[in-house]
DNA sequence: ACGATCCATTTTACAGTGTAAAAGAACCTC
DNA sequence: GAGGTTCTTTTACACTGTAAAATGGATCGT
């Protein structure tokens, strides 16, 4: 089940030889060169990391793994499908704690604390995920034990699936900002003309200057916690209003 | 003002002799090549519409315009500062009235729907827009009114902040997931093993199936619009509680 | 009328990209 | 040994962004 999700898109080697994982683990590939699928994607990760998104290539990658580029595509049929390894190594890295269960909206708000954190620890790589759909096996047990939990705490299918998207978008949608935020934040510290337009703009949009003060760095925690919360107080009214299983009301606008 | 924005990653000819706008419109450029900023970057909007970004490169840019791929670069510095372009163009394309205004809710509604309606427009060009800061002066002249209104609402400058921040980030996030939704949906009805990977799933993962369906594109208005009215709720109500100008509270985690 | 100067574009060139195809090398099984 | 798998490197191709120079037309000063 694993393997079937987003795979091929240039046949792997000739036509289609669907990497049989390796009948034995073979000792050359322990002993021998080192390279792994995994240590792969973890160096990919490492680079983008240390280096950016833009300027990561199979060739820096190989140089960085000590092979050539081409020995990458042994594991990998494309650099996209190593990016969708990338990604799934990245959401692995959120903390999950199914144990003290119970508490549903404490489960959404650690997820959601996570999520943005990992973020701010990968500003490069994030994006990413931003872009990319999750199909792993992991992400699908996890979500699955979140939802249970939902129900059990009396929420029905639509309203799970509306707070759920409702607080994953939103946390996605602040990290971006955020990381756009950090990034203009950087470009600033080395142009000095950024400082002069700033002056400039503050004369001509007074109202916005003084409300962007609020929209920096220093803030980011406060501003990401306020909206959060907002959402987690209407999740937790939900279960109450609506009654039994309320119809799909207005789908239009 | 409007040319300070984010410039020259390179110098532009030779040291950096920022474009002067033609002294005098020469007769050429109107009746010559017919080429000018303006329509470089609407033809690149177009081609990424078509095209997709992934596919979209300076060449192809350059036959589509007629041209070789150079010429382009006597308009824009490098290809980065064309999307830039091409993103401000898209933001310009947001509707705005601000005819009826005193209502700073139904403005920031206006806003997001606005915003979404662009990401459905635009689906391959839209992420262009939550990755990039967007500084023009027309875009900070609309806030500087959003946030004049928000003003006259009663909020101070932190409350404004804060929703502003959360109902945008919410936007955006909310417009990446239904993208990376259609997507999905697109390789679902190219390639069959998706329908095997669908029933495999929803037999391991029962609520998660449940719940996904509620997640598909039929009811993404819905989901959408059920989130921004909860954030708008919460809007209306809080120039009324938390008094004059609360403290920053809880700031960690 | 005639260079000199500007503007706009094309030509040429280079370093770098993803990856197909084939060749090569290490091991495993007969 | 011979032959087959499993990895890795070599080579090659089409394509990218863009620096630098060459090119041609328009305009100007004389």
């Amino acid at each position: 089940m694993a393997p079937v999700a987003s795979k091929r898109k240039r046949p792997l080697s000739k036509e289609n030889p669907e990497r049989p994982p390796p009948k034995r683990a073979s000792k050359r590939t322990a002993a021998g060169s080192g390279l792994t699928a995994e240590r792969i994607r973890d160096e990919a990760l490492r680079l983008i990391d240390a280096e950016g998104l833009e300027s990561f290539s199979t060739r820096r990658l190989g140089a960085a793994l000590g092979c050539e580029a081409m020995a990458i595509y042994w594991y990998y049929p494309s650099k996209d499908v190593l990016l969708d390894a990338v990604v799934e190594a990245l959401v692995a890295r959120i903390p999950v704690e199914p144990s003290r269960a119970d508490d549903w909206i404490d489960a959404l708000r650690k997820l959601a604390h996570g999520y943005r954190r990992l973020a701010h620890q990968h500003p490069h790589a994030f994006p990413l995920l931003a872009t990319r759909r999750f199909a792993t096996e992991g992400t699908w047990r996890f979500l699955e034990g979140l939802f249970e939990l939902a129900r059990r705490g009396g929420l029905d299918d639509r309203q799970t699936a509306r707070f759920f998207r409702v607080v994953s978008s939103y946390c996605s949608g602040v990290a971006l900002d955020e990381l756009a935020g950090l990034k203009e934040a950087d470009r600033a510290q080395e142009s000095p003309d950024a400082a002069i337009q700033a002056a400039a703009a503050s004369e001509a949009f007074p109202r916005l200057s003084a409300v962007s003060s609020w929209l920096e760095p220093a803030h980011f925690d406060d501003v990401f916690t306020f909206g959060l919360e907002l959402l987690l107080e209407a999740l937790e009214r939900a279960p109450l209003e609506s009654g039994p299983a309320a119809r799909s009301g207005r789908s239009k606008r």
